[in-house]
DNA sequence: TTAATCTCTCCAGTAACTAGAAGGTCAAGG
DNA sequence: CCTTGACCTTCTAGTTACTGGAGAGATTAA
């Protein structure tokens, strides 16, 4: 598979197949006598992995530990559950904060007419 | 008043306080002979309502357009309303984003017994 | 006078990509 | 065989909104 093919099986950009291979987040693929990354199902299945939990918001450090848990045969499962729980608690903290600033502005956003008049409890707010 | 009163009065570390000199969102401040910056309180009131706006989680531009209605004599509150509402609506989008997260995540980790054992259903989603 | 505390500018780094340039490779059609 | 177009390579630089640090000049209190 050269790289267009991996990306797409993967669900990810080919720059981002790049990069991950860049940083050391996945192995280095082999390449063809061309100079081409050539992949197998075992990198795309590697691939899928970091894409699924970069969409869980786990920081690329975070991902490289999941992998290598995920490919160690002698993880213990509490390991895996302290990183996804430690996410947990900031997914948490984010929706915390998003709700209070969510309360804020709408009730702002309510408050101001919207018309061509000046007055604006907004501005006020923020000046 | 020097850059450190100023940062002190507006709650904003010195340097963030020359970066928004720098990108032109706050008009730079005149000079010191020393060529030390030198804020008056007009300034500073500039930057705590960049400040209050950035928390907020505007972007620097949308902050550089509020300040600039703050400013102008002639607004209408329905240009601000229509930059506020379109924060809203970013806020609320990423409220669900962070919901559906927090659903799923937290059903994982409920779900991992999170042992000595390798068994683990966090990982058995994610690969 | 001297030491501590400001302040200045400029450069680099953060997170995680993404865009684009310049150039090599490959497969199909004429 | 040649060309065309799609693919691949590396490298650099840009994104957001700062933040840290180096090296050097200014100010202030003791």
């Amino acid at each position: 598979m050269n790289i267009s093919a991996a990306s797409k099986a993967a669900g990810l950009p080919v720059k981002t197949v790049r990069y991950y291979a860049d940083i050391g987040l996945v192995d280095a693929p082999s390449r063809s006598d061309a100079g081409y990354r050539t992949y197998d199902d075992v990198a795309v299945r590697k691939l899928v992995f970091v894409r699924r939990s970069r969409a869980f918001g786990f920081g690329i450090e975070a991902c490289r530990e999941l992998l290598s848990l995920y490919q160690d045969q002698d993880r213990t499962s509490s390991e895996v559950k302290r990183i996804a729980s430690k996410r947990l608690v900031e997914i948490e903290e984010k929706q915390r904060e998003l709700q209070s600033l969510h309360n804020e502005l709408a009730h702002l956003v309510t408050s101001c007419r919207g018309d061509h008049m000046p007055d604006c409890p907004i501005l006020d707010y923020l000046g």
